[in-house]
DNA sequence: CTCCTTTGCTAAATTGATTTAGCATAGATT
DNA sequence: AATCTATGCTAAATCAATTTAGCAAAGGAG
């Protein structure tokens, strides 16, 4: 009746002990690679050959129960449905566990702090060997105060009472971005979407897009530009990118480039320009942050600043293998050259 | 050194038994809530006392030992990155687990049969309940003859191994694709776009995809109309609807409605329409499948067929939770309606 | 008063590994 | 010849639960 009845039990070390006519010691120590031993090089031919003609593999629950580990990890985030960077982060840590040897929980909680709790102590009740914690929008994130003797990692987000944290190197993303339209030999008639420090002094939006915005201004000035104009809005999302970019494009600024907050605005802008008749980037220039799948599709393609979502997670689980450094780890944000900066015509 | 000889160790059954003052086998037996134990009503609040107060919570590992259970379910999928639809059927998938309080170990093998067999084993040895096989593009999914006495169900996928399977209901979603054209009063002037059965006579797409057109073309037929235009082409692309729409409303066949294979597709025909200054849906309705993240930043909103990514998730789990029936469980595909398919003026 | 049943509970076995402590034997040293 | 040291291996404890088998006391039946 049980699934699990019909077919033949798995071996354990003491059938693999037995065939090879040693104590489940000796199998153990062998199969494990355990360094001192002295055991001759005929038992450990002998147990490697029953172990594989009995296809052994170890009962997980077994030796957790012994040593505390799992070789597992979990990954809990807010969400991991509603914005694509989910996936990026979880595929990279994906690979990662999986060059180790690890398998990775995933657990999602709506960032609601009931169901924190509740993820955290799923994770900590099956013994993992250490917890991801991900936001999706890079925020300080609430984690519950339960006593976790396990290593944890912030990932794209942070919190003072865990000082391993990855996050994207969004001051230097914000310069490159800036770096772009100057080496287009663009030097006045710059916009930008999405943020406006006039707009939004003392709101709160997160640390990192607080970054990505010093990191844009600093070298703005560095390079004696500056923007002739800022329009903000609260959700990046293509129909605010629209309805501002529209009204700046047409407000007669003499607008030669765009510099998008994401690029969901910046998909917005596009359809601006595509209606108004301005040819991007002839006419004008687009910059955005993200590299969101849509950034490919538009035509001309969107150059665009990455978030390096993939490395992030991949460098979180190796911080967590190998007890990583207290601090915040920077990942680059690569550069996306594609169609919408044209080089200037002179 | 260790972070977890830091924190004052986990309270065992033990602890809590010899709180309550009684055996472990008392406490066992009152914490998982025996039904047949004649243990006193007493018995049973000063277990559950002492558990609160040492905020016990069992080692799953010692757990699984014995029960040869773990709260916990695989979803092995062959890809989670490179498609926005994994996340719905994750996310459904995590839900449900969650629901049911286990977690699911998420693996990722790339469609690498060897790394199949790598992933199923590591799901084998933590001795998960239940394996979901996912594929992203419904196929026939390989899946390494191993002998796994483990509940198992295809996600999105078939395998004439494993008899449960979830897929989504397309042959009805192609039907409902054609009743909205008609709804809208259309009745000529009617493309393909992405499929032809000229030009893929006895190609093999994916099982679902020939559901698909199948529903499409059996609708068509039940209200005697006939497409005027059919374009295929491999990859459902936006740069390929691009290129096939443009193709087509030029050409004057007098389209007026134009079936795309999916939303990838309708975002390159958009694309074309606009450049040839052709109105949607004033001249051209559009409708397109699968309700991809794009269909809704698209002005006017693309009317779409969507694929019920989360709740194929969610029936999955529910599947393995309840020792589902065999055969295809067939979910149904919502019609999202935008803008992008007028009511018809007469 | 004896025997049987019910009630309320527990000792010990079990699960499959790892790990500690230590036992023989052979050879080397004094 | 007695002692010491490697060498090669194993018995038994341990991890934290569940589960089997069964014990002691109380109450009821005959």
């Amino acid at each position: 009746m049980n699934a699990r009845a019909e077919a033949k039990k798995r071996a354990t070390l003491a059938d693999v002990a037995r065939l090879a006519g040693l104590s489940r010691t000796a199998a153990s120590m062998i199969l494990t690679g355990k360094p001192d031993t002295r055991l001759s090089a005929e038992a450990h031919a002998r147990v490697m050959a029953a172990a594989d003609q009995l296809g052994y593999r170890p009962n997980m629950a077994a030796r957790s129960l012994r040593t505390e580990r799992t070789q597992s990890f979990a990954f809990i985030s807010d969400v991991v449905a509603t914005t694509r960077f989910a996936m990026g982060l979880i595929r990279g840590a994906l690979e990662a566990a999986e060059k180790a040897q690890h398998v990775m929980l995933v657990l999602e909680t709506g960032g609601e702090p009931a169901r924190e709790s509740e993820a955290i102590a799923a994770a900590l009740d099956r013994q993992v060997d250490g917890i991801i914690f991900a936001a999706m929008r890079a925020r300080e994130v609430f984690v519950p105060d339960m006593r976790l003797g396990t290593p944890v990692v912030m990932l794209n987000a942070t919190n003072p009472r865990f000082p391993v944290s990855v996050l994207p190197d969004e001051a230097a993303g914000g310069k490159a971005a800036v770096e772009l339209l100057w080496a287009a030999g663009i030097r006045s008639g710059i916009g930008l979407l999405g943020q406006s420090d006039v707009a939004e002094a003392g709101l709160f939006r997160s640390e990192t897009v607080s970054r990505r915005v010093a990191g844009i201004r600093s070298q703005m000035q560095k390079r004696r530009l500056s923007f002739v104009a800022e329009e903000s809005c609260w959700n990046w999302e293509p129909d605010e990118g629209y309805k501002l970019a529209k009204r700046m494009l047409k407000r007669g600024h003499g607008i030669r480039a765009l510099l998008c907050m994401n690029d969901r605005l910046a998909f917005g802008a596009y359809q601006a320009a595509a209606e108004l008749g301005i040819s991007v980037p002839d006419e004008v220039a687009i910059v955005s942050f993200d590299n969101d799948e849509i950034a490919a599709y538009l035509r001309p393609g969107l150059t665009t600043i990455a978030l390096p979502h993939e490395e992030m997670g991949r460098r979180s689980v190796n911080l967590l293998l190998e007890g990583g450094a207290k601090g915040e780890h920077l990942v680059p944000m690569p550069v996306i050259e594609r169609g919408s900066v044209g080089k200037v015509k002179r």
